[in-house]
DNA sequence: TAGTTCTGTCATCCT
DNA sequence: TAAGGATGACAGAAC
C-alpha cells in the first residue's frame, strides 16, 4: 500500500487522501475524504514522522497518534492499520468497527468510504511489504474476533474461507510478522515482513526491489509512456464518438494481445465491456500472488482472481482496502464467499488457461500484464496527478449517484436483484481473497465486450440506470451483466465533468452526518454550483452520457447511442430536451453573435457613410466657392466689356438695356434685352441681381 | 431598488 | 417527417 501525498482541505478537517493499493496485479487508487483529526487518530503508526501536505501549502507533522478508542464511531477500523491493532491492545479486532457501523445503523459517509476506485495497475514492488499488512489483517481475521454482521468479521475461521488463502498468506493465522514469504511464490523475497511496513505504507516505489524493478524497466517505461501518450493524444483529440472506432480497434488489439500498453481509459473500456465479469466475479480474495517482476507479470501464467464487486460495492472500506493491499490476499469473509459458489468469480485467466471462460467474448489474455505494464509506465507523479483529478471526481460522483443510501435500498429491493456487489453489509456476496496461487475459475462471467463503449462510460453523468430489471434486457445481458454494469458504472462515474459533489441537491440532502453534514453540504454545494441545470438533471436521472456528448454528438451517433442503452422514457425525454436545449443554446449564442456582428457592421457602415457625407459636404462647399469665384470674374468681365462698348453715336451702352449673347459659332452679339430669349433674359436678370447684391 | 446586460429557454418559422 | 438552424420574445441572474 502506498500513501500518496495526502493533503488536507483548507479547513483542515477533511482529508482528501489518495491511496494506492497494490492488489495482486492491480493497484487500486482510493480517494477518500477523511476527517483530519480522525485520521490522525487512526492513521497507521508507520506514518509517524510523516509530513502531511495541506492544501493551503502548509505541512502538518504527524508526531503522535492517539490510542484507539474503545468503541463506537464510524468506520474507524477502516483507517486503522492492522499493525496498529497488534501493537495496541486496546485496538479492536479487525472488522469490529465495521460491524459496529452497520449494527448501529450509522450510515456510511460516502466520502469516507472507498466507494470508487480505479484499477490502475500492477505494483509488483510492493508485494513484499503489503504482505505484511495483509498478514496482519489475516491474523485479525483469523482470530475471528469480530462477530460481524456480514462477511468481514465472519471471514475468520481458520484465517479465511479460502483455505488456501489463509494458509498461503505468509502472515496469516497469527504468523503475521514472523512468517516467511515462502508459502506464496510470488511474494517478494523481502516481503511478508512487518518490518517493511513503513516501506509499504510510505511508498511502494521505495522498496529496494521496487527500485530495482523500476530501474530495469525505466527505459521501457519511457518508451511505453511515449507511445501511450501518442496514442492517447490521438484519441483525446477526437470526440468520443469519433474515437469510438479507435477505442474499439484498440480493444481488439488488446484482445489479440498486440497492444502493449494499457491506459486507464483502456482499462475502463475493458471493464465496461465486461463489467459483470470484473465486478461480479473477480474476488479480491482470490487474487493470485503478485509477480515480482515485470517479466513475471507479463509472462507468468498467473491467474488473477479479483473480486471487484466487493471493492466497488458500498461496503468497501479503506480498512478493507488496506488489507487488500498485501500479498494479493484479501480476507473478506471467505466462508460466505465459499458458501456461494454461484457467485461469479472472475478469473483473469492467463493465456494458458481458460480465457474464454473468463471473458467470453472478450479475450483479455494478458489483461493484467497490460495493466501492469501500463502502470509501470506511469510515474508516481503521474499517478498522483491522476489521482487528484480523477478521484476527486469519482469520489464526488459517488456522492451523487453511486451511494445514495436510498438508491441502494431501492436497488436491493428490486425483485430478482441478486447483487454480487455487496451493496448491503449483510450481503453474503462479500469477497474473499485467497492468497492462493492456484487458478480460480470464473463462474458466470459471461457477456459481450462491446456493450459499453469507452466513451459511453467515460463521459457518463450518472453511470447508473435506475431500472436494473429492464437493463437486463440490454443486449441479452444476464442479471450478472446488469449487476456488473451497474457496479462498474458506479466505478466509472463521471470523468467528463468536474463533478463536484453536488451530488445533486437531492442526493446530498439524503445524507445525514451530524456534525459533518454542514461541512459536506457546503462542500457539495460549492462544487455543484459549477454544474448546469441540465447536468444536475442528468445526474439526478443517472443519464449515462455526458451532457456534452448528448449535445455535440452527431444525430446518427446520438441515436445509435440511445439505442444501445435501455433508457426510461423520462431519461429519453430528458436527454432529448438536453440535446434540444443545448442545440438551441448554441444556436442562440450564434444568433446573438451574428446579430451583434450585424449591429457592429451597421455601425461601421453608419460611420463610413457619415464620413463620406462630410467629405461630400466639404467638396460641395469648395465647388460653391469656385463657382462664386467664376461668377464674380464673369461679372467683372461683363462690366468691363460693356464699359468699352459704344453705339453708333459713340455713347456707352447700358448693360441694363443690352446684353451679351453668345452664339453657337462662338461670336458674341450685343442684343437688346427686349429681343432676348426669355430664358436668357431671366438668367441675365438673375446674374445682374446677384452682382448688384454683391456689389 | 431600478436599470442594464447577459444568458438560457421557449415558440415559431424555415430549411 | 424529423432534426435542427434562426430568431424574436421572455425570464432570471448578475452587476
Amino acid at each position: 500500500m502506498k500513501y500518496l501525498k495526502p493533503w488536507w482541505s483548507d479547513g483542515g478537517s477533511l482529508l482528501h487522501f489518495t491511496i494506492l493499493l497494490s492488489l495482486a496485479e492491480l493497484r487500486l487508487d482510493l480517494d477518500l475524504d477523511l476527517d483530519l483529526d480522525l485520521y490522525l487518530l487512526f492513521a497507521p503508526r508507520t506514518l509517524l514522522g510523516d509530513e502531511l501536505l495541506l492544501r493551503n501549502g502548509q505541512t502538518r507533522h504527524i508526531s503522535a497518534l492517539s490510542p484507539f478508542p474503545a468503541s463506537g464511531g464510524w468506520g474507524r477500523a477502516e483507517l486503522l492499520h492492522p499493525k496498529c491493532w497488534e501493537r495496541d491492545p486496546a485496538a479492536p479486532p479487525e472488522g469490529r468497527l465495521l460491524r459496529e457501523v452497520r449494527a448501529l445503523g450509522v450510515p456510511f459517509i460516502p466520502s469516507t468510504r472507498v466507494d470508487a476506485w480505479l484499477v490502475h495497475s500492477v505494483a509488483a514492488g510492493d508485494a513484499d511489504g503489503t504482505h505484511a499488512l495483509l498478514g496482519a489483517a489475516a491474523a485479525s481475521s483469523a482470530g475471528g474476533v469480530g462477530a460481524g454482521v456480514d462477511g468481514v468479521s465472519q471471514a475468520a475461521p481458520g484465517g479465511g474461507g479460502g483455505p488456501r488463502a489463509v494458509q498461503s498468506s505468509p502472515l496469516a493465522a497469527g504468523e503475521e510478522e514472523k512468517a516467511p514469504a515462502e508459502p506464496t511464490a510470488q511474494v517478494s523475497d523481502a516481503g511478508g515482513h512487518a518490518s517493511e511496513e513503513n516501506e509499504v505504507l510510505k511508498g511502494v516505489g521505495h522498496s529496494p526491489q521496487h527500485e530495482e524493478n523500476e530501474q530495469r524497466s525505466s527505459t521501457q517505461k519511457e518508451k511505453s509512456l511515449q507511445q501511450k501518450n501518442e496514442d492517447e493524444t490521438k484519441v483525446a483529440d477526437k470526440p468520443a464518438w469519433e474515437a469510438e472506432k479507435t477505442t474499439e480497434s484498440r480493444s481488439e488489439r488488446y484482445q489479440n494481445g498486440t497492444e502493449a500498453f494499457f491506459s486507464l481509459e483502456d482499462l475502463f473500456q475493458l471493464l465496461s465491456s465486461q463489467p459483470e465479469n470484473l465486478l461480479e466475479g473477480v474476488s479480491l480474495g482470490d487474487i493470485a500472488p503478485l509477480p515480482r517482476s515485470i517479466n513475471d507479470g507479463m509472462n507468468s501464467p498467473t491467474h488473477y482472481n479479483v473480486n471487484f464487486s466487493q471493492a466497488i460495492s458500498h461496503d468497501v472500506s479503506l480498512h478493507e482496502a488496506m488489507l487488500l493491499c498485501s500479498d494479493n490476499t484479501f480476507r473478506r469473509d471467505p466462508v460466505a464467499r465459499t458458501s456461494q459458489p454461484q457467485e461469479q468469480i472472475l478469473q483473469l485467466c492467463s493465456p494458458t488457461t481458460n480465457t474464454e471462460q473468463t471473458f467470453p467474448g472478450t479475450n483479455l489474455t494478458g489483461f493484467l500484464p497490460f495493466i501492469d505494464n501500463q502502470m509501470r509506465n506511469l510515474s508516481q507523479d503521474h499517478l498522483y496527478d491522476l489521482d487528484i483529478n480523477i478521484f476527486d471526481e469519482i469520489n464526488l460522483m459517488s456522492l451523487a449517484t453511486g451511494f445514495d443510501p436510498m438508491e441502494v435500498s431501492w436497488l436491493l429491493e428490486e425483485p430478482g436483484y441478486d447483487s454480487g456487489l455487496s451493496l448491503d453489509s449483510s450481503s453474503n456476496s462479500t469477497s474473499v481473497i485467497k492468497s492462493n496461487s492456484s487458478h480460480s475459475v470464473c463462474e458466470g462471467a459471461t457477456g459481450s465486450s462491446s456493450d459499453l463503449s469507452h466513451h459511453d462510460l467515460e463521459g457518463a453523468v450518472g453511470g447508473y440506470c435506475p431500472e436494473p430489471s429492464k437493463l437486463c434486457h440490454m443486449n441479452d445481458r444476464s442479471d450478472c451483466h446488469f449487476h456488473g454494469d451497474l457496479a462498474f458504472q458506479y466505478v466509472s462515474h463521471n470523468h467528463t465533468y468536474h463533478l463536484q459533489p453536488s451530488a445533486l441537491e437531492s442526493t446530498s440532502e439524503s445524507f445525514s452526518w451530524p456534525g459533518k453534514s454542514q461541512k459536506i453540504s457546503r462542500y457539495l454545494n460549492d462544487t455543484d454550483r459549477n454544474l448546469s441545470r441540465d447536468e444536475r438533471r442528468a445526474k439526478a436521472l443517472h443519464i449515462p452520457f455526458s451532457v456534452d456528448e448528448i449535445i455535440r454528438m452527431p444525430v446518427d451517433s446520438f441515436n445509435s447511442m440511445l439505442s444501445r442503452h435501455y433508457l426510461t422514457d423520462l431519461q429519453l425525454s430528458l436527454i432529448r430536451d438536453i440535446r434540444r436545449r443545448g442545440k438551441n443554446k448554441v444556436a442562440a449564442q450564434n444568433c446573438r453573435k451574428r446579430k451583434l456582428d450585424v449591429i457592429l457592421n451597421l455601425e461601421d457602415d453608419v460611420c463610413s457613410l457619415q464620413a463620406k457625407k462630410e467629405t461630400l459636404k466639404r467638396e460641395q462647399s469648395q465647388f460653391h466657392k469656385a463657382i462664386n469665384i467664376m461668377k464674380q470674374k464673369l461679372h467683372h468681365l461683363y462690366r468691363d466689356v460693356f464699359s468699352r462698348l459704344r453705339d453708333d453715336q459713340g455713347r456707352p451702352i447700358s448693360p441694363n438695356q443690352y446684353a451679351l449673347q453668345c452664339t453657337h459659332d462662338g461670336s458674341v452679339l450685343i442684343v437688346p434685352k427686349e429681343l432676348m430669349i426669355p430664358g436668357q433674359k431671366k438668367e441675365n436678370q438673375k446674374g445682374k441681381r446677384k452682382n448688384e447684391r454683391k456689389n
